[in-house]
DNA sequence: TCCCTCCGTGAATGCTAGTC
DNA sequence: GACTAGCATTCACGGAGGGA
């Protein structure tokens, strides 16, 4: 009956991330061709190839796809079981803010992945408006944000760039604005960037305008707008179903907007600048 | 103590893509 | 086309550990 091995699993994780087997081998402090020769074994162990090998580096067959989520999973219990018999407690809480604007679908996936391969992680969530979260990282409150950016922002250090996303303005398909004299808005309280932003277009293009809903979030703005009550800003992908761009040369154009990452400080815990690492990496 | 097995290292080798 | 860089595999060798 084979087996699997825990430093053969490592070292296969290691080669999956890095992308090469040379570049695999120094994470797990081991040469290349010891490392080859454990991925051998393991294959043969699992009784099917795990990685297209080219020149180039080496990728995961369907086979190694399906292995290397068991494999973090059997590090991970390996991790824990080693520290429940040492009696070493172990967890690391990470303040996660991430900006309303960014879609919830994501969010989960993207938090299951950090539980996937960060099981030490005691998460605690918050989602809010950008300007928030990026005075709450500042002063502490939070250990890595995720925070949406409209124009030129001043760059800190722990600042990483994840992508840049269109911003559009967005209405119920068929709403008809020709008949309003104001452009009717529905937009989040003065303090989220997209309306401050949303107004100052606005004004400098002469278009009138009036708030006509204001909800507390993009899941209340969202449905205002599908209800018809008015032409609201969002980013390309927070544009869901029952939604469509709306067009009038009574809207001016709307730049990009960037989501960044606010990492943890140098000096924090690996554990969470190994989450920090994962979150850019979903975003690639 | 000897022998065997396992595992790691380093050198040699082969292959391919990129560059000149 | 020659050269170089980067990648993988193979092979010889040595150390460590276990069994007789």
């Amino acid at each position: 009956m084979r087996s699997l091995d825990l430093d053969q699993l490592r070292a296969f994780v290691a080669v999956a991330e890095a992308g090469s087997i040379s570049a695999g081998a120094g994470r797990v402090f081991r040469s290349q061709s010891a490392v080859s020769e454990q991925l051998q074994k393991l294959e043969s162990a699992a009784g099917a190839a795990l990685l297209l090998r080219s020149r180039q580096g080496v990728g995961l067959t369907a086979a190694g796809q399906r292995l290397i989520g068991h494999a973090r999973q059997l590090l991970a219990l390996g991790e824990l079981a080693l520290h429940d018999v040492r009696n070493e407690v172990r967890r690391t809480q990470a303040r996660l803010a991430i900006s309303d604007y960014f879609r919830s679908d994501e969010i989960a996936g993207l938090l299951a992945q950090l539980g996937r391969r960060c099981p030490q992680l005691r998460l605690q969530v918050e989602v809010g408006l950008s300007a928030a979260l990026a005075q709450g990282h500042a002063e502490g409150r939070h250990d890595l944000a995720v925070i949406m950016r409209t124009g030129a922002a001043r760059e800190r250090a722990t600042t990483l760039p994840l992508r840049r996303e269109a911003l559009h303005w967005v209405a119920a398909p068929g709403l008809d604005l020709r008949e309003e004299s104001e452009l009717p808005l529905v937009l989040l309280p003065p303090d989220c960037r997209l309306h401050g932003l949303a107004v100052q277009r606005l004004r400098a293009h002469r278009s009138a305008h009036r708030i006509a809903h204001q909800a507390s979030g993009v899941a209340g703005l969202q449905a205002a707008l599908r209800a018809g009550l008015g032409v609201g800003c969002l980013n390309a992908s927070a544009i869901g179903p029952g939604l469509a761009i709306a067009r009038s040369p009574r809207l001016p154009a709307l730049p990009d907007c960037a989501f960044a990452l606010l990492a943890p400080p140098a000096d924090a815990p690996a554990d969470l600048h190994e989450a920090a690492a994962i979150v850019r990496a979903f975003f690639a």
